[in-house]
DNA sequence: TATCGCAAAGTTAACGTTAACATGCTAAGG
DNA sequence: CCTTAGCATGTTAACGTTAACTTTGCGATA
């Protein structure tokens, strides 16, 4: 595929101007501009031939002038998330976008892969769009895109962690105690050898607040950790398979297992079927997200409910919040989380 | 280096412009803007100095007034599904998006609810950010949006069904074909009162054509279709359920059921589970799209598997090809689909 | 009748960038 | 030593829109 730059965009996209509209109603391009902004403004026969012309030629206003002019944002929310293709983050999408849309904002999105340089590239790229906002899911950044972000003065809402000092805003839960809440859970049914599965650890700060929610869990019920008890897993069902088989294994012999990640739960639950394993005779599975299907599981499977729409909702209307105020300081959203005890433990 | 202080947040966005850079290195704002588009007209040291100023004040071009003098498009493809909140399309966005990125384009996202009259609505106020290209999962347009499309000479792709006349290019498979194919399937494995589940079909082109690819499936197979073997659901598991529960009533008595929309096969197999109902002993289940569940379940589902991915990446590619000759004449890709022959049949 | 106020329009300039053209300077060729 | 090509940079104007200001006309008030 041919590279190409935006400059070298089409030109061809033909587009009516204000000034034609006005042509064809016979007046100037101002009354125009009143027409469509402050209609109280113009007298009501000259609005309706104005109108008439609007429809006739098809205008469409054009955003970037407009923007340019009000030296102002544009009616983007920029939105970047760890990946598009994943049910959690698509429930926060469907979150912003009910919330965005009905005050004219439109949802710019992008997925960083989980880096934080693909992240600062796209936080780049977004920002020459003039963005009313960010919403970023990840919680860690890179010292130029914080910097970009800072210097823009732009409201940025991050979602992945309820981290206590955020750039701007931050609408989340806690990682930790979301973990350590269902460890505590699983040691309070008695569980004592407690396998922790998880995407890899290093240089994702989600997941090592998970794991020291877990270890804090652990240390609260008094019981000691054990490295062979702690697994990382690249992201995929199959995981969830291999998480198990790894921990109930005779050198482990884990009586549970909390996967604090991704589809490993349900991959695993999955497997213990095919193996014809009982849940939880034989082991106990919990897992951390509430996708919809763990309750057509059977056993339904224990698991930590996170409101992932209402994140994109309320981080949505900080974001809007923050586009009407002059200053507002630092902002701290705990959406909260709770523990669905069920079947599997 | 501009100070930043993190305390006193915004009071207005605030971005420095190309001018700050060109006072700050002693050079008129074209040599930076030449620096930053066609840096070969200018010379090392100049070069190097605006470098160091547009580092030292953290210029971001800005794309409204780039976009406004070059009276060409923004870098963003607006993109209209029927739902954010769907794997099926999360697949296609992150098509779309892993091919858009590296050609400086980015994503303009919105949901149409399954209506025409809202994608008019998001078409409208996309339209105003001066798109590159759109893309539709839609293939039922309004008058107006039609007109919008055409009027503005931009690219346009559909990607829910391989329609015969496009807007302008399609890029998707054959509803029809898709549904007949997984019905002649279960017709090829000796069933005969195949159910058909459905989304509600009014109004839904695609759930029409795979209705009709269905019917023509059955008299291919001189199977007599009956009303009673055709139901519609709304979206969910427990319509999965329900659909199973329908059909196999004494009143119906379904030997195969094609679930032919969203989770509803996934649904009525792990009820099936719920019941104790053999799988394809008691009943035959089949079901459209391939999702990775299917594969895990037991048994493994029959599907069909629609290059959802794909569509997304071949759309974008479209879009981009588009963006450079509008010169080109309707477009038409399709992607395909294959059955998935499993042990649900 | 002169004056004021106000509604309804128009005019001007500016937002930040860049294509097109203009300028100044250096070095090579005669 | 003068031309001239060509490189490096500057100047101007325009993209489409809108805030702020100006103009026009008309009816009400004194």
């Amino acid at each position: 595929m041919k590279e190409i730059r935006p400059e070298s965009l089409r030109t061809q996209v033909a587009h009516s101007t204000m000034s034609q509209v006005a042509e064809r109603a016979g007046v100037s391009t101002m009354t125009v501009s009143r027409v469509l902004r402050n209609p109280s403004l113009v007298s009501a026969e000259t609005r309706s031939r104005v109108q008439k012309a609007v429809e006739e030629v098809g205008y469409i206003p054009n955003a970037l002038a407009g923007g340019l002019r009000l030296s102002s944002t544009s009616n983007l929310v920029a939105v970047i998330l760890p990946s598009l293709d994943n049910s959690l983050y698509s429930r926060t999408i469907q979150g912003l976008s009910d919330a965005l849309v009905g005050h004219g904002l439109n949802l710019m999105l992008g997925d960083n892969r989980y880096s934080s340089i693909v992240e600062e590239r796209l936080v780049e790229s977004f920002m020459e769009q003039r963005p009313a906002g960010f919403v970023l899911h990840e919680t860690a950044h890179s010292a130029k895109t914080k910097r970009m972000l800072l210097l823009a003065r732009v409201p940025v809402v991050e979602i992945g962690d309820l981290v206590a000092r955020p750039i701007d805003a931050v609408v989340s839960y806690s990682n930790k105690l979301a973990s350590q809440a269902l460890t505590m859970h699983l040691a309070g049914r008695g569980y004592r050898r407690i396998g922790f599965v998880s995407v890899p650890i290093a240089g994702n700060r989600r997941a090592q607040q998970r794991r020291e929610g877990y270890l804090q869990a652990l240390k609260n019920s008094g019981i000691t950790p054990s490295e062979k008890l702690i697994v990382e897993c690249e992201p995929g069902f199959a995981s969830g398979a291999r998480g198990l088989d790894l921990l109930i294994s005779k050198q482990v012999k884990a009586d549970a297992i909390f996967f604090a990640g991704d589809v490993f739960g349900i991959g695993a639950l999955l497997e213990c079927q095919r193996r014809g394993l009982r849940v939880p005779g034989d082991i106990a599975l919990a897992s951390f997200d509430d996708y919809e299907i763990s309750a057509q599981l059977t056993p339904h499977l224990t698991c930590l409910d996170i409101p992932r729409y209402r994140i994109g909702q309320e981080a949505a209307r900080v974001v809007l919040t923050r586009c009407l105020a002059k200053d507002i300081g630092r902002e701290r959203v705990n959406v909260g989380f709770s523990v669905l005890p069920n079947q599997t433990t």
